[in-house]
DNA sequence: GGTATCTTTGACAGCACTGTCAAAGATGGA
DNA sequence: TCCATCTTTGACAGTGCTGTCAAAGATACC
């Protein structure tokens, strides 16, 4: 071992997610990525071959920490809690997963987020207790929030939209 | 008036949406849409200036034929068949509107795409006889099934999750 | 038929990104 | 100290897209 890296990996890591989410998968190049992380672009393409293994691999680091605190914010304020958790997660820049999978062109992208979809599908079920189909219906809302989000839409209107949803499922529940 | 125009703007306009529904707004080249349509690179360029308005000028013109369609889906099916025009719709190729949401880079674009869920939520609103927060819910949803679209989800998928959404707004209907 | 007007076509320069590579630099171990 | 090994750096060729333009082609009108 010898001639060491000289950059901060997870600082990379961390640089990386934040320009993907601001400027989308495709919207990103290598350049970009040099750039926000300071590191030159050979060696990027050096130490993790190109820009879909980057993606996968800072991805993958920080999909972990963000089920933890959505699980969290679920025990801690319910499906309300849940979604102003991922409303502010979402909001100043712009989702990532949402970005990603509908950008990406390989299929490998796709397939991960496809991935971490299922993650949180299965954080809400344990969380909530409501059944998978209700479960999936959350998901799919804090995609749609997504998509509005990268319109224009503020914090506070998204907000307003996952009450009305939240609003739905708890009544169905009470009247069961 | 002369030197007439050599193509079907309307077919160009039908090719071109085609074109942006697969590959997605910024995946989307010039050349790829002269591929498309047929029509010459330069010619393209002659006649709409560029990308962007191409872009605009074929959405526009389509748009309310989509309005149109899932006004009827929804006075003919109720929110079940809504979904499930919207579904099929979205089904094969991915959803445009969605894709350009979230791929966009100019305002132009994410202004236009935004005027059309204004719209979109005004035939829910005017066909289901909801509150508006509803109807916002049931676009936030559509939104989000195009991107579990983008992600491989089959039409059956989607329409599973359309139909949980639909039950809890049916339920919570009759229970006020 | 002639002319003015518009369209088509192919070509051009400019720009940005990709992926690779060789040389140089840095580090740990013998 | 010297060497083997890894990293960094800048440069390179290749590729694709953009926007423009001049020349050529087509058409309506006089």
């Amino acid at each position: 071992m010898a001639g060491v890296r000289q950059f901060d990996e997870d600082a990379v890591f961390a640089r990386t997610l934040l320009t993907f989410a601001e400027r989308g998968y495709r919207g990103t190049s290598m350049p970009d990525l040099a750039a926000a992380t300071g590191v030159q672009r050979g060696s990027l393409y050096h130490a993790y071959g190109g820009k879909e293994q980057l993606f996968l691999r800072a991805f993958e680091r920080h999909t972990q920490s963000f089920l933890d605190s959505a699980a969290g914010a679920l025990e801690t304020g319910g499906l309300t809690g849940f979604f102003e958790f991922c409303v502010d997660t979402i909001c100043p820049r712009g989702c990532l997963s949402t970005r990603s999978a509908v950008d990406a062109d390989g299929a490998e992208v796709g397939e991960t987020v496809r991935r971490f979809l299922v993650a949180l599908e299965d954080v809400v079920l344990a969380g909530l207790g409501t059944s998978r189909e209700v479960a999936r219906v959350v998901v799919t809302t804090t995609r749609g929030l997504a998509v509005l989000q990268r319109l224009g839409h503020s914090p506070g209107e998204l907000k307003a939209i996952a009450a009305t949803q939240t609003a739905l499922i708890e009544g169905a529940r009470l009247s069961d």
